[in-house]
DNA sequence: CTCCGATACTTGGAAGTCCTAGATTCTCGG
DNA sequence: CCGAGAATCTAGGACTTCCAAGTATCGGAG
């Protein structure tokens, strides 16, 4: 299988690159590290959810849908709220489709608007999809609650500073 | 441009989570965050670097082959440094390889594995490139320099029990 | 010395993300 | 009321990542 590496590469990464004065160590480490988590939790959630046939952000788009109160949005609606590009949207809607988990339907009163509308099958399958992240604890089981918290503090700057919301 | 949203979304979905009673709100919230802070600076980051025509994956091979003692390195060994599957090694080189910053060369004593070594121009773009990224800050420059630590240690718990390296 | 499992890389395919560029449809100011 | 600009979605392309399979080579067991 994988063999661990003797040392940790991002410590090794972090001597480089002070050696050589490139600067901004601790932001190249910490980039670095995000890079790496995301990787290895989304590894992990794609793998319990796989039995299922969803993905994480198919997923996603399918828990927001169960939370909406009808049940249905519109897709534009459905990119801010997962913070991801509008095609992306239209491409994890197409999947879901494909699957009969959700349906699009016209927006009575603009026809520009698609709504995105989740299936029986799909709430069927979103409820299942959630106890099996759950169970996995999202692929972070080692994290103690207050690093969990910690994590989430920290990057909030970060999304408020990108203009994700307002104070 | 992107009009921020009037709420936190990852708030939001944190209360459905919890009114749901799906569990593991805080390990959902942790990950979701990661996602969405991996989205934010690896966008900034290939801002700053499309003037030289390097998005972040190609950087770092290159970084790594330039720290190198001798410029070159087998593509497995770069693969397992940078922690990514071996076919996007051999993809990334076939890029860099195209833009004339690395070149693929046989190894001497083993016919199964091929070196990449950077090249002058190789050399020249990765050097640019790091002051670029050091200007930005990669993309983390609101983060005082102790959360840029906790976050590191934070995450080097996960990396160390998913197996990256040994303690 | 030969054979067969382990290693190293590449190919082809599936997913996801983003961007640029259309085609529709809506809205509001003149 | 009508036309210009804004808003909404889709199409096509670039990029990354991974997996499954295939080819070539090495190296140790018998």
């Amino acid at each position: 299988m994988n063999v661990p590496l003797p040392f940790d590469p991002i410590d090794e990464a972090r001597r480089n690159w002070t050696v050589h004065g490139w600067g901004a160590t601790d932001a190249m480490s910490a980039a670095t590290s995000i890079t790496r988590a995301h990787q290895i939790i989304l590894h992990r959630i794609n793998e319990a959810l796989r039995p299922l046939g969803l993905t994480f952000s198919r997923f996603e788009a399918l828990a927001l849908l169960h939370f909406s109160r009808t049940g249905a949005l519109p897709l534009g609606k459905m990119g801010v709220r997962l913070m991801v590009h509008p095609t992306s949207v239209t491409n994890t809607v197409d999947r879901l489709e494909t699957d009969g988990l959700v349906e699009r339907t016209p927006h009575p009163g603009d026809r520009r608007t698609v709504l995105a509308r989740i299936t029986p099958a799909g709430t069927e399958v979103v409820v299942k999809a959630a106890a099996a992240l759950a169970e996995i604890e999202f692929g972070l089981g080692v994290m103690p609650a207050t690093s969990l918290r910690a994590i989430d503090t920290t990057i909030r700057d970060v999304r408020l500073e990108a203009g994700d919301f307002l104070p």
